[in-house]
DNA sequence: ATCAACCGCGTACGTCGTACGCGTGGCGAG
DNA sequence: CTCGCCACGCGTACGACGTACGCGGTTGAT
């Protein structure tokens, strides 16, 4: 870290050395953005650079995206990757707001908003199953794509007469809940094909003999009657609306609105 | 993977040899715990394993629990850890689960028991920061802890009238509401920690250009007010009180209990 | 007691992210 | 328009990672 701050401080030639001193630290991906280009005309764009890393990600899962990879499928040296992005990190960075950008929340009220608003995250994390994984590297740093869309949703909770803290808490709790069901859910679906499993049936023969112990001992009554009784197959999407369901209605009790 | 299917084929003569043939897949850690050591007497216990690698993870990040620098820690050879864990997953497994053990759940009604649930998966989360990168390499797989937890849940709701898929997708909601909260909450500490700021002061400091870039566009009107009139300083705490009572709410109100 | 099988661990490989510093390409002065 | 210099992009190389492979020592059956 203090090699980093040092070859740092060694370029604080440019534009943004200025601000670097200003509040002693390093500038943001997404102020570098903003920066004029220096040196050679740029060969890459960030948007193409995060486009063809989702595609990698998407088909080959997220370790796929290694900066080796990435540069190929760029047609760039590997290096070269490092004068777009100062490591893998913004690769991350840019990866989460290009598919953060995917969601498009409706006009209307709160309540429909914030289902939109479940209901899309939850898809978008279904159809890039590594948004998860990424989110565990970066900092969940501001990003373009995630302001305008807390802005989005936070439009339509104003105007009811509650303090923006509580309005900023409504979203945190519905964002909250959705990130922990597919956080379950992308964790379980991996582990399934991982292990090469292809229906739940796969899995739940997998898991037989651990279940066989569990009833076995007879410590476990209730959750021995689930395995036994449960009759929807583990329903992720049942279970998904039925939580969603409890959250807002929780809400609007809380709230009377 | 072909390749470790075709080696642990190769040592297909023990007592999970028959258990791999009847269910044509390999036998879980947990399954391998129960089976007799072979071969010369261990040196240690997964017990001392999980506990090692735990604190490792605790003190240094998930990162310094490397194969070498475990090994190290417990005075074995780097390699001599094959014998207890298949691989790197295992030890996350173990660690997991020795952590999940330290949730302890009161005899009680379901509402205090679900409150009870989420305050201590939150607090064991954030004494344990790198739980929820761990959880994002393995399956989420069942665990004698995990299982035991489920139990305890699972019976505070029990004997009222729901069905065990209503009672399990209670736990659920429930359960990914806590794990998001914490997902963001450990993120932004690490993000912190990361950049070396220590209060939130150094992190509105680090944001401000961007934030200021937010406030110039004028495009966030809500956003800005929340900045400028936000009077709870990212109060963690609040927040999740905030939610777990919408949830908790919810569940109540559309359960009629 | 003896022997053979078999398992644990040392060695070594391929991969990762990226620090370092040379050669080159872009820009200001003449 | 030309030239020179300097900074910057990128090729090379490093340390660390997880773990495949296969020999030698230990253990269980006879």
């Amino acid at each position: 870290m203090a090699e980093r701050e040092r070859r740092d401080g060694g370029r604080a030639t440019d534009v943004n050395a200025r601000r670097v001193q200003e509040a002693g630290r390093k500038p943001t991906l997404w102020e570098r953005l903003e920066a004029p280009a220096r040196g050679p005309r740029p060969a890459l764009t960030h948007h193409q650079i995060a486009r063809v890393a989702v595609e990698i990600a998407d088909a080959d899962g997220l370790a796929a995206v290694s900066m080796r990879n990435l540069a190929e499928h760029l047609g760039v040296a590997t290096m070269g990757l490092y004068r777009y992005v100062s490591g893998k990190d913004d690769v991350y960075e840019l990866m989460l707001d290009a598919v953060t950008a995917e969601v498009d929340l409706p006009e209307a009220g709160w309540r429909e908003v914030a289902d939109a608003f479940a209901r899309q995250v939850r898809a978008l994390n279904l159809r890039h199953p590594w948004m998860y994984q990424a989110f565990a590297r970066v900092p969940a740093s501001l990003s373009p794509s995630s302001i305008a869309l807390m802005e989005r949703a936070l439009k339509s909770i104003d105007g009811l007469g509650l303090d923006v803290d509580t309005m900023m808490a409504i979203i945190g709790t519905v964002n909250s809940y959705t990130r922990g069901v597919v956080f379950a859910e992308v964790t379980q679906r991996e582990a399934m094909t991982r292990h090469g499993w292809e229906s739940d049936e796969d899995w739940r023969l997998a898991e037989l003999p651990m279940l066989r112990w569990m009833l076995g001992t007879g410590r476990y009554p209730v959750l021995t009657r689930y395995v036994i009784e449960g009759s929807n197959e583990d329903d992720a999407d049942w279970q998904f609306e039925f939580g969603l369901s409890c959250v807002l209605d929780g809400i609007a009790a809380r709230l009377g609105i």
